[in-house]
RNA sequence: GGGCAUUUAGCUCAGUUGGUUAGAGCGCUACGUUCACAUCGUAGAAGUCAGAGGUUCGAGUCCUCUAAUGCCCACCA
């Protein structure tokens, strides 16, 4: 016997381990087109990514279902990756740039994007290699990167069958713009927080009053917000005045009717600005009219267009004020707010002040307050697109787990708008837009100052002189000119994500490939797609899952997945979601430092219960780690017994105790399947935790240790040595018994160890090879039982990863067997709480006397023995005189012993007198009740009969106890 | 403004279709270390299931309302 350590040592374990799986080829699934593959695509973390807990949590997720399938001898692919997360990246390769004083504009686009390149490989390897150290079993030989050439093939390809179909369009619009990035966003990257702000009432001269007059009557103090000579707007951002072109009011607000169509001053800048109506206008907000600001205001954009108003554009892209703001050129808009505000104060004209909360977008990246912004950017229609992924949610062939977030999947779909896929950076998929110079007769997004909202806005795509194709086209198709340029913009990161489930796997497809299909041999994309299950977090069911199923549905004619599993944010102990920037992270790696990547994975799945938010802190971590810790003594002592060996077993020889646990493990292999069928992790871990732990640990292992000095075995026999053993008919049993109980130790440490497999990777390894270790030295053992052959099959694999996972096996699960040793554990349980309440400790001076208690477990006495430690155990149907006892279902239990407090003994009996009286009572109301009898269920009302009559034999019996103390 | 979630033992959370006396882990109390495991064992204490009303023979579970907390969405000038 090798000498074990009785801590399990993760760190050198894992690594071996994991290496071996790798060269093993055991990640990567064999194509065999009878049986049906098991797919997950991973959510490509970042390739700047750090593992964090929320990337412990959705890998280690799909890693227990990929390893649960795998083992079911299913074609599994975990397809793994990166995404180039286009400002992200390119934000840390600027910071990076920045330190040694490089700016990006230094080195141009070319040179900027080879520096990319070059830190992705030099660190794009760091997230993959931190999901190793997890565990996960990725097919790393399908590993794919966003930008890869296949994938950017897939993007161009898409982003020209759109444009082609109208699907995607140039326009000018107000886009969520990130001055610090200097680029449009999404609606989706511009997350919108509630910002404590001020609504600034401003007085707009009206145009007749103008003149010297204006800053005398400005000074006038007014608590109206329409005088004579002002109309008074309100706003939250002062500085975009100097873009206003217009002032609104509803047409039916009395108080501003009669001043629509009429000229207001815009202060500061002093130009003529009309007064106009427009319904969306509310009445009773603010003063009930609004500054126009096309350029800068949804909304305001909206109106203009409507009312064919032009805008302004004040600012720069990097958030100053450019020439139109006068005399503020230069500011930063904040700055500008202020100058402006004070000038306004100077001049009379802030009538006040209001503190206002609303909300803002923000930039996901860097967190810098969104500008709405107006500029000519690409957008995708999604409504068309929208259509049938909505279809297929409805239907049922996508389902969401937890369900409820099919509403929230549904109501964005109903309500969704267009995206904006350009950027203005330089990192990622540049657009496949070419222009020809002499057609165009003009740049391309340019940000123009002066841009008329109506005229460009979602038009059809008749844009003179954009050719969009894959390369660079020698000529105009229309002139002939050669003037040609490409577009400077880079495509959303996302754009390339909503593809993934099938760009990954090869499309758009070679034709050559394709007909390779009939040749047998099935391409990745016939083979894997559609896939099976997603798992991710609910902050990505819009950017990434709602496009995915799009997409999917658009060119593959076919759902991406069927199944997506939304599991929690990772917060902290107080809520807050865990971030680096916060400080509150703690670091997996640190985790697995400290107890291992099984106690890792294993607590983390176990505190997420299913969808809800996991709260995490060091401490919780404990559970994994004590778990380990005890699946790996147990595993000490089976192995170290030394009759364990692979003995024959039939089932003759089984008893009780083998019949039960068998039993328990079968019954526990069947609730680990369902709840993992329906994604209740925590679930299935609970059940093994349970069932290694409490049952088989406390009880049967316990059970099947020596009693106390004996001399004859280390493994018990059936039937025991409390009642001596001597003749040789049961010393024959006795050896042969012993030999099942080690190899049902074996058995049922064997089948555990692939159960905890999918969540605990490497410490059930590592004990299922020190099993087959022992197997290999004592195989000259024959088997002849059934139980034997499965275990030993598995055994001849190489590893527990390609072992065959668990079957429950129906015939196995004994019902009986679980209530007669159910009785048996409350009888010791029952005994020993006496023994510790009356603090008994010299037990060879205590006799047991069971009365009524099951003739047939009768020759199971050597349970109790071996638990309580009682010796003298006999059963009658003489009470004792002197006595303490209770009552387990129908047996009456008697403790003697010389000296015994019997009071102690009687106020037990009569607390629990009390309670009973009490539930008989609750039983018997009910019983009584007509409606219950007549209404409720038959079983139900027979199953509260028969308590009724179990609570008042018990009562009895107590009573004759009490009436014999 | 709309939506979702949560509220169960001191703490963190389970509790699948309504059906005996509501569970676990941690913590706490007592005892225990020649025993595979003190990262352990045995025993124990501990809950008005947020509140109110309703449906039902029966509600932690279903319905309505209320409160607190958290999250998401929204063109909140």
């Amino acid at each position: 016997m090798e000498n074990i350590s009785s801590r399990y040592q993760p760190k050198e374990a894992e690594e071996k381990r994991y290496k071996h799986w790798e060269k093993q080829g055991y990640f990567t699934p064999k194509i065999d087109i009878k049986k049906k593959p098991y797919v997950i695509v991973i959510p490509p973390p970042n390739v700047t990514g750090v593992l964090h807990m929320g990337h412990a949590l959705n890998n280690v997720l799909q890693d227990v279902l990929i390893r649960w399938k795998r083992m079911q001898g299913i074609p599994t692919l975990w397809l793994p990756g990166t995404d180039h997360a286009g400002i992200a990246t390119q934000n840390v390769v600027e910071k990076m740039l920045s330190k040694k004083g490089i700016k990006r504009q230094d080195l141009g686009r070319e040179k900027f994007i080879k520096e990319v390149w070059r830190w992705k490989e030099e660190h794009g390897s760091t997230i993959i290699n931190q999901l190793k150290k997890l565990g996960c079993s990725c097919d790393w030989s399908r590993e794919r990167f966003t930008m890869d050439e296949g994938l950017s093939d897939a993007v161009e390809e898409v982003f020209i069958r759109l444009y082609q179909e109208g699907l995607i369009y140039r326009g000018n619009y107000i886009v969520n713009w990130c001055p610090r990035c200097q680029t449009a966003l999404s609606d989706e990257e511009a997350p919108h927080k509630e910002v404590q702000g001020n609504l600034y009432y401003i007085k707009y001269p009206i145009k007749s009053v103008i003149g010297s007059r204006l800053s005398v009557l400005g000074r006038t103090p007014n608590t109206e917000h329409r005088t004579p000579n002002f109309v008074v707007v309100a706003t939250t951002r002062p500085e975009t005045m100097l873009g206003d072109t217009a002032v609104a009011v509803h047409p039916k607000d009395k108080r501003y009717k009669n001043l629509i169509g009429r000229k207001l001053i815009l202060p500061i800048l002093n130009r003529e600005i009309p007064v106009i109506s427009d319904t969306v206008v509310e009445s009773d907000f603010g003063s009930g009219a609004v500054k126009i600001t096309p350029s800068h205001d949804p909304n305001d954009f909206e109106i203009a267009r409507r009312q064919s108003i032009e805008g302004i554009l004040v600012m720069n892209p990097d958030g100053t004020m450019n020439e139109n703001a006068g005399q503020y050129k230069g500011k930063d808009r904040f700055e500008c707010r202020k100058a402006i505000l004070k000038d306004l104060k100077m001049q009379g004209l802030l009538l006040k002040t209001e503190a206002h909360q609303h909300s803002v977008g923000h930039c996901y990246r860097c967190h810098t307050m969104i500008e709405p912004y107006l500029s000519r950017q690409w957008f995708v229609r999604m409504k068309p697109l929208a259509k049938k992924a909505i279809e297929v949610v409805k239907k049922g062939e996508i389902k969401f787990y937890p369900q409820r977030w099919t509403k929230v999947y549904l109501n964005w779909m109903e309500n969704i708008r267009d995206w904006c896929i350009s950027r203005q950076i330089w990192w990622g998929h540049r657009l496949p837009v070419f222009y020809c110079r002499k057609c165009q007769g003009g740049g391309n997004s340019v940000i123009g100052y002066r841009l008329s909202p109506n005229t460009e806005h979602r038009t059809p795509n008749t844009d003179k002189g954009i050719i969009v194709a894959k390369t660079k086209p020698e000529k105009c198709p229309i002139c002939g000119s050669s003037e040609i340029y490409q577009d400077e913009d880079v495509l959303d990161t996302w754009f390339s994500s909503w593809l993934w489930p099938f760009s990954t796997l090869g499309w758009p497809e070679k034709k050559s490939k394709i007909k390779n299909q009939k040749s047998k041999i099935k391409s990745d994309l016939n083979y894997f797609y559609p896939t099976s299950t997603l798992v991710t977090a609910p902050e990505i069911i819009f950017f990434w899952v709602a496009r995915m199923i799009m997409a999917g549905m658009k060119f593959m004619g076919k759902i991406p997945f069927k199944d997506v599993y939304i599991h929690g944010t990772v917060r902290d102990d107080l809520g807050k979601k865990m971030s680096k920037s916060l400080g509150n992270a703690i670091d997996p790696l640190e985790v697995i430092k400290e107890v291992g990547t099984d106690a890792l994975r294993f607590s983390i799945v176990f505190i997420a219960a299913t969808g809800q938010d996991v709260f995490l802190s060091k401490q919780k971590f404990a559970v994994g780690r004590n778990f380990a810790n005890k699946l790996w003594n147990a595993s000490r002592y089976i192995l170290a017994l030394p009759e364990c060996k692979w003995g024959s077993v039939t089932n003759e020889d089984l008893g009780l105790k083998e019949r039960w646990i068998l039993s328990r493990l079968n019954q526990t292999v069947k609730e680990v399947n369902r709840s993992l069928e329906n994604y209740r992790f925590q679930e299935a871990e609970s059940k093994i935790y349970e069932f290694f732990w409490h049952q088989f640990c406390d009880w049967y292992i316990e059970l099947a240790k020596p009693v106390q000095n004996s001399q004859q075995s280390t493994v018990p026999a059936e039937g025991g040595s409390a009642f001596g053993g001597k003749n040789q008919k049961l010393k024959n049993r006795e050896k042969n018994a012993s030999v099942t109980t080690a190899a049902m130790l074996y058995h049922i440490l064997e089948t555990s160890m692939r159960l905890v497999h999918p969540f605990m990777p490497f410490i059930s390894e590592e004990i299922w090879q020190r099993i087959n270790n022992i197997k290999n030295q004592k195989s000259n053992i024959k088997n002849t039982n059934q139980i034997s052959k499965i275990k030993n099959k598995e055994l001849g694999k190489r590893s527990i990863m390609v072992a065959e996972w668990p079957k429950a096996e129906e015939r196995l699960i004994d019902k009986k067997a679980e209530e007669d040793m159910e009785l048996l554990i409350e009888i010791i349980q029952a005994i020993r709480n006496l023994l510790a309440e009356l603090n008994i400790k010299n037990l060879e001076e205590v006799s047991l006397i069971l009365i009524h208690f099951p003739k047939r477990l009768e020759k199971y006495s050597n349970y109790l023995s071996r638990l309580t430690r009682i010796e003298n155990i006999s059963y009658q149907s003489k009470k004792p005189t002197k006595a303490i006892s209770t009552v387990v279902q129908k047996t009456e239990i008697y403790l003697v012993l010389k000296d015994i407090d019997l009071s102690k003994g009687k106020k037990r009996l009569t607390k629990k007198i009390e309670e009973l009286n009490k539930e008989l009572e609750r039983v018997s109301q009910k019983l009584k009740n007509k409606d219950f009898l007549q209404k409720a269920p038959r079983e139900v009302v027979q199953k509260t009969k028969e308590t009724k009559e179990k609570l008042k034999q018990e009562r009895e019996k107590i009573l004759v106890m009490l009436r014999g103390i």
